[in-house]
DNA sequence: ACCTGTATTGACGTTAACGTCAACGTAATT
DNA sequence: AATTACGTTGACGTTAACGTCAATACAGGT
């Protein structure tokens, strides 16, 4: 069975750790399309993985637009030879993006690394001074 | 010799990419801080260096506090025993976040070669089919 | 003396991504 | 009938990170 059950939408803010008002904002935006039976919003499993995405996203550092929009590539094999060429370029762009990103990081981290190293050396060097 | 020349401002935004707006803000919420002489901006090349830092955490997604507040715990290593704790345990803090930035990362790159690896494979099952 | 280029300091405008009410509906419980 | 819990729709407020003028200064070249 696909998954058939809905989540509220306070049952999704508590499990994403986001508010509701961040739920209804994405709606508003375009980004999140809960059903709706009368005005309440039923989402269902689609759409948490839809936000899982958007907040994968968020912790980025990428625009909601930014996530939409990779979301969106990746439910598109379709369409002709021309689409599929340019969606091809889109994929590289923004690998190449993603890539430098993770050598920003890697970088961040090596930099953390050395000054966490340095920071123990110099309490290894404070401890003995004081079995003197 | 320890570079002892210094950059204007369009200079420095020219390299980086930046407007020079862009770097009269940073001087204005303390991020940079670059020499005076009468009303003029000299950046140093400390200054260059502090820039492509905050730089590199922009593109990380990070705040200029929170990039400012990294590089300074680059250059802390000294104080008592108590600070140097305190130091390992923000250290290990932002290890952590960053550590799970590299996972998102990871998966939405996995994602995407996902994606390109279909793309490929539709492109591949179209063009045959010219050659009937 | 005039122009060109680069610098400066305000000061107001803008956009994204929500926060924060207020006022209201509805369904279940007491 | 009243409370409680959860939902709704406006509508205005807020913060970060700049953009976009406008008015001004100053140095060098012609």
């Amino acid at each position: 069975m696909p998954d058939t059950r809905s989540y509220s939408i306070s049952d999704l803010a508590a499990e994403f750790g986001v508010t509701t008002r961040t739920l209804r904002f994405y709606e508003e935006k375009g980004f999140l399309a809960p059903e709706r039976r009368g005005r309440v919003r039923y989402f269902s499993a689609a759409d948490r993985v839809r936000l899982r995405l958007i907040l994968r996203g968020r912790r980025l550092g990428l625009s909601l637009e930014e996530s939409a929009e990779i979301i969106d590539l990746y439910k598109a094999p379709e369409g002709g030879k021309r689409q599929l060429a340019a969606l091809i370029d889109k994929l590289a762009e923004r690998r190449g993006q993603l890539e430098k990103q993770a050598a920003d990081l890697a970088a961040t981290l090596a930099d953390l690394e050395g000054v966490e190293d340095a920071c123990r050396a110099a309490l290894a060097d404070l401890k003995p001074a004081r079995s003197r």
